[in-house]
DNA sequence: TATTTATACCTCGTATAGCAAAGTATACGC
DNA sequence: GCGTATACTTTGCTATACGAGGTATAAATA
């Protein structure tokens, strides 16, 4: 099932900072981590991933060390900023109050 | 709590739909509606309902009538089609794939 | 009667997220 | 040497939600 893509809005970055929460990782690994983890559903583009790493950053959220792994090529690892985690829980948060609030209106039924 | 409001997007139509399946309304009436049964929740601006519902008309998803309720203030009630009512239940759908997939993510962990 | 408040609808400009597509460069297998 | 996988970067596009403003009528209140 091919989602809405609005419907991702929002939740992106909640689940960038979360999958950075549990383990440290760049940009092209993250991708095939979310899509892989997630059963498909996110699978960001690199057009999507890496400008969102690049404003996490600058809001102090995540930060980013060149690493030179295997031979020369560079690679930036992310990891959670103290700051970050306050914002993840934050997020979090959110995302359950939303969920609640759509159960709300949606009220459990199937509409199938 | 303040939703982050890139958070609702793609949703807004969901709810719409699933309000105005429980029962035929006009705007007005639905901005004070979504707000009370989600406990606040979904508080749309007006800005944002009545382009949403001429959009969704434009597609064939509810149909609008013009009523001349008491005196003459006239107001337009929207109900769904059959098209609306398919719609519905693959947002809902898409809806549960969501909420599954952030799940998979932030896999049950509180990060508070 | 005059004024405010609530109802009800409409529209424009702005911010921003996510995506596709294109580009750069290095490492590795054949 | 050549194709493929890895890894990062940038640009332009579309769509959504919102704030702020506007119009107009009915009801309440002073």
């Amino acid at each position: 099932m091919k989602l809405n893509r609005e419907l991702l809005k929002g939740t992106t970055e909640t689940v960038v900072l979360a999958a950075l929460a549990r383990q440290p990782s760049h940009g092209y690994q993250l991708v095939q981590q979310l899509k892989a983890q997630s059963e498909g559903i996110f699978a960001l583009g690199e057009g999507t991933l890496y400008p969102l790493l690049y404003k996490l950053e600058a809001k102090g959220l995540i930060r980013g060390r060149w690493e030179s792994g295997t031979g020369g090529r560079r690679k930036r690892v992310y990891s959670l900023t103290r700051k970050g985690h306050r914002c993840l829980a934050d997020r979090s948060a959110q995302w359950d109050q939303m969920v609640r609030g759509v159960a709300l209106i949606l009220g459990g039924k199937s509409y199938a």
